[in-house]
DNA sequence: CTAGGGTTAG
């Protein structure tokens, strides 16, 4: 029996009967229709109480129609339905991102039908708290499994080592990892994973060294673990190494784990080589990880592919994170009007944008000195979309007016934003009022902040950029001063690029890398040359923009 | 019927 049922099939009195082709049926239904006519021949024929029958039915429905799963399930002629059915209810529960239902299923579970959970319940139930980061409620799960026997269950288990490690109780999970007796390559790898994301990738690595089997999601694990913390070198190292010794092939997130990698390394070569690489092997190129490419493409200075990446893209696919990820490559490579274009494209493709989205759409604006666009985008965050603009949002409005030369305006969203201004918002700020030499302004925002405790190394840094743009030297040294009679430290910039298959490093300040004088010299003449073109007239894109 | 890994930010 293959192929879509047929209508005599979905009629068929009698064939409810047989308990393994109500299965088989339920199992070639494809539309809502068909399912629920089966769903209600079994009802009638008695076959509805065999829980795998309604379990499958439930999954069906928990995806394509939840408040009909629910109806369904809370219609059930109970006792029936067996724990298996709860399991399958509480899955879908975690599934739709209802913890909370979940939970209070678990509960009355045992309250109204009599039902103990067992292994399954309880690796669902584990796994819902690992998404909320919810240690109290893990723990919780964890007394009762042990209470009812299921504690030393591989998947409760391994569900048990995961949660704790999520939650950063390495201490816990490492205890529970000595203690069992399984130890396979779920329960090694959850641990790696928990020291990665506390930071401790040292001691992830000596564990990937120490485990005796290792899968491409050991693999993925550790390589992330570094890009998290940063050591790009060593993630794509590790990357490398996994195709020369392991003999397994990557998968979409271990490839997307890379992609990142060189996305903050600028390390355009290697970049090339993987989508090389995933061509070459056929690797399914997803949603994610095509959006990876993009980014990768668009960090790497390669707009163009970024480009070719996304109209590539199916056109379902292309999500809000395609999307904003090339918005925010063209939007840095100086393309804002293209950056600009493609979110109205977005919006008319009815992608919905999101906060991130907002930052880069109003960064091209600012950048292109488009004011009223600008506003207008911001303005529709709330109005539109219901996103309630964040602190960084208010910031790329300051930025918008004060690039723009609106310093009153720009000042009196810092003034009254909703939340405490950031770093940014105020950066943008004093970076403003350097261009626009309001030295008074800007020293008096520096000293309200101080007094108030607010103040950063990066504040008094651009202080001190003010008065430097202004030639008053004196003042330059008395913030300089200042900063390091009370301790005040900026953390350096630092960037990287790749030059000829070689990631190079850069520091602010420090100039003891080769060619510096070359690069020096470069950089002053692409500054003449810039000069040499003469101010924007003010306000000319904006009429750009309206004409 | 089950578990561990992934994407966008000035």
């Amino acid at each position: 029996m293959h192929g879509r049922p047929t209508e005599e099939e979905l009629r068929g009195p009698t064939l409810m009967r047989a308990s393994r082709r109500a299965l088989s049926l339920i199992g070639r239904c494809t539309t809502a229709r068909q399912m629920k006519q089966v769903q209600s021949n079994l009802t009638v024929s008695g076959t509805l109480s065999d829980p795998y029958a309604v379990g499958k039915i439930l999954t069906f429905f928990a995806a394509s129609d939840p408040s009909y799963a629910d109806q369904f399930f809370d219609f059930l002629p109970f006792p029936c339905g067996a724990t298996f059915v709860w399991n399958t209810m509480i899955r879908s529960l975690v599934d739709r991102n209802e913890h909370a239902a979940a939970f209070s299923l678990y509960r009355s579970m045992a309250s109204e039908a009599r039902l103990l959970p067992n292994n399954y319940t309880f690796s669902f139930l584990l796994n819902a708290c690992a998404e909320l980061v919810d240690i109290c409620c893990a723990c919780t799960l964890h007394c009762q499994a042990i209470k009812l026997g299921w504690e030393s269950y591989d998947f409760v288990q391994n569900g048990l080592v995961h949660v704790y490690a999520i939650c950063g109780d390495l201490d816990s999970a490492h205890a529970l990892f000595n203690a069992s007796e399984i130890k396979d390559v779920i329960t090694w790898t959850a641990l790696i994973n928990g020291y990665s994301k506390l930071g401790q990738v040292d001691v992830a690595r000596e564990l990937f060294d120490e485990m005796p089997h290792r899968n491409s999601v050991s693999w993925n694990a550790m390589i992330n673990g570094y890009v998290q913390v940063g050591l790009c070198k060593e993630a794509l190292e590790l990357f490398n190494n996994m195709q020369a010794t392991s003999g397994l092939l990557p998968s979409p997130a271990g490839i997307v784990g890379a992609l990142n990698a060189c996305s903050l390394l600028g390390a355009l070569d290697q970049g090339r080589w993987i989508h090389a690489y995933v061509d070459k092997h056929q690797i399914s190129l997803d949603q994610m990880l095509r959006s990876a490419l993009i980014d990768m493409y668009a960090k790497c200075g390669c707009v163009e592919m970024a480009l070719d990446v996304f109209e590539r893209m199916p056109k379902a696919e292309r999500d809000v994170f395609a999307f904003t990820s090339l918005i925010s490559g063209l939007a840095n490579h100086g393309e804002g009007e293209a950056a600009i274009k493609l979110f109205e494209r977005m919006e008319s493709e009815g992608v919905v944008p999101n906060e991130v989205t907002f930052i880069c759409v109003l960064s091209a604006c600012s950048r292109m000195g488009l004011v009223d666009r600008g506003l207008r985008i911001f303005g529709s965050m709330r109005e539109v979309y219901k996103i309630e603009p964040q602190a960084q949002h208010y910031g790329c409005l300051v930025d918008l007016l004060g690039r723009a030369g609106m310093l009153r305006e720009a000042k009196k969203v810092v003034e009254e934003m909703p939340m405490e201004p950031d770093s940014y918002a105020l950066g943008a700020l004093l970076n403003a009022c350097r261009v626009h030499g309001e030295i008074e302004l800007g020293r008096k925002m520096v000293e309200g902040l101080a007094h108030r405790k607010l103040d950063h190394g990066g504040v008094h840094v651009l202080l001190s950029n003010i008065y430097a743009s202004a030639s008053q030297w004196g003042d330059v040294v008395q913030v300089r001063r200042g900063m390091e009679e009370n301790g005040v430290r900026k953390v350096p910039g630092c960037s990287s690029i790749e030059v000829n298959g070689a990631v190079f490093e850069f520091v602010v300040g420090d100039r003891s890398y080769m060619s510096v004088d070359e690069i020096v010299l470069t950089l002053a003449g692409m500054d003449k040359h810039l000069k040499s073109l003469g101010p924007v007239e003010e306000g000319e894109d904006e009429r750009a923009d309206s004409g």
